[in-house]
DNA sequence: CTAAATTTTGTACCTTTTGTAACCATAGAG
DNA sequence: CTCTATGGTTACAAAAGGTACAAAATTTAG
């Protein structure tokens, strides 16, 4: 069946707030629906994608559909991620400690500037670029998250490619060219940020 | 006219790819295709929900379409930005300086932490979340990014709305309750790396 | 210089995708 | 047993993208 692409980050979203939940053990479409803004038909829906984990009457079991969910999103077991720019934002993205909590290990990091290859960053060594191939060949990671200057991104991702990487988060305000069989997710920060402006312009008219 | 929502990220990344040319005057939908992997009967829809920019027979001007571009968009002036949280992120963000290029100034920066109220970052000073409420009354800055904890993140985005901000970039990881007039683009790492892998699980099905 | 051929835009129409609402069947409460 | 609450399904509506073509500008041929 085709599942609507929409549907995963609200898959996401579901989890999320399954997870904030203490003390309930059923919950409802119409109460999911309360505490993530979705409708409750469209709750219904993107869960009955996947499975009948409802029941009639009743609800949802919140154990059951965590459990459902983290298999959906194939976060039950953990990822392995290599990282790519060890500048501002890289190091910043290091640091976040959601990434290792949802399973996603940054288990490389690699950069191109000799000042930082060989020093440890979160207790992970930094490696240089060109090792790049070798290390993803030989462990299989097939995660990476590309925080590199604009110029160097296209370049990079080539790299990651021809690596056997899968799966690309880009941070790089670049909208790269990749074959099919590689997913891209873009987070372009300029562009969010125009989008906001447009917004803004247009409020007053 | 409706504009769909999706056409607004479109324009931004024409925007770029209009910055990156050089020695060129003219530009043909065909060509701004190969270089965004958008359609060319879209770029011309998009283009065209806002005026008629270009020449049949020729194409746009180049430098006319970047300036009516801006326009859309509002960044044919500059925004004053607050930055809320200068942990990790925000300090990554702070040093980004695609923000200034692009004419978003990050003008004021709030933290809770005592450790950092009053220190500079990056030639800014960090003031106490405690002014928010006054410093954005008196100056009038209606755009914020918010990279601050997930906890804080639904009390800070309240204050903030308080405050007369109209529109927030938010990096916490929760869907904040913000009234209808608000605006709020929701970066979240999370659930971006739950979508790849979502997509590397299902690849070998 | 003129007219035909070519290029390219802008738009009307169609298709696909996504979301919403209504309906039905079932579980559980009283 | 009856009634209410709730999930799953189906039908409908809205949004977004793709296709095709007329009109306009440019280029080419004679």
């Amino acid at each position: 069946m085709k599942i609507p692409s929409p549907s995963i980050p609200r898959i996401s979203l579901y989890y999320r707030v399954l997870l904030s939940l203490k003390d309930k053990d059923i919950i409802s479409s119409q109460e999911l629906s309360e505490l993530t803004g979705c409708s409750a038909a469209q709750v219904r829906k993107d869960l009955a994608y996947f499975g009948q984990f409802g029941r009639p009457g009743s609800g949802y079991n919140v154990e059951v559909l965590k459990t459902e969910l983290k298999n959906i999103l194939g976060i039950d077991k953990d990822w392995d991620v290599a990282l790519i720019g060890a500048g501002n934002l890289g190091s910043a993205l290091l640091a976040y400690k959601g990434f290792r909590g949802q399973g996603f290990n940054i288990k490389y990091v690699f950069d191109n500037d000799r000042k930082k290859i060989g020093k440890l960053k979160q207790g992970i060594k930094v490696r240089d670029i060109l090792e790049l191939k070798k290390a993803t060949k030989q462990i299989g990671i097939n995660l990476a998250v590309v925080a590199v200057p604009q110029e160097a991104a296209q370049e990079v991702i080539d790299e990651l490619v021809l690596s056997g990487i899968k799966a690309i988060l880009n941070f790089a305000p670049i909208r790269p060219r990749v074959s099919e069989d590689i997913k891209v997710l873009n987070i372009d920060l300029s562009t969010e940020l125009e989008r906001l402006s447009y917004f803004l312009q247009r409020r007053k008219v």
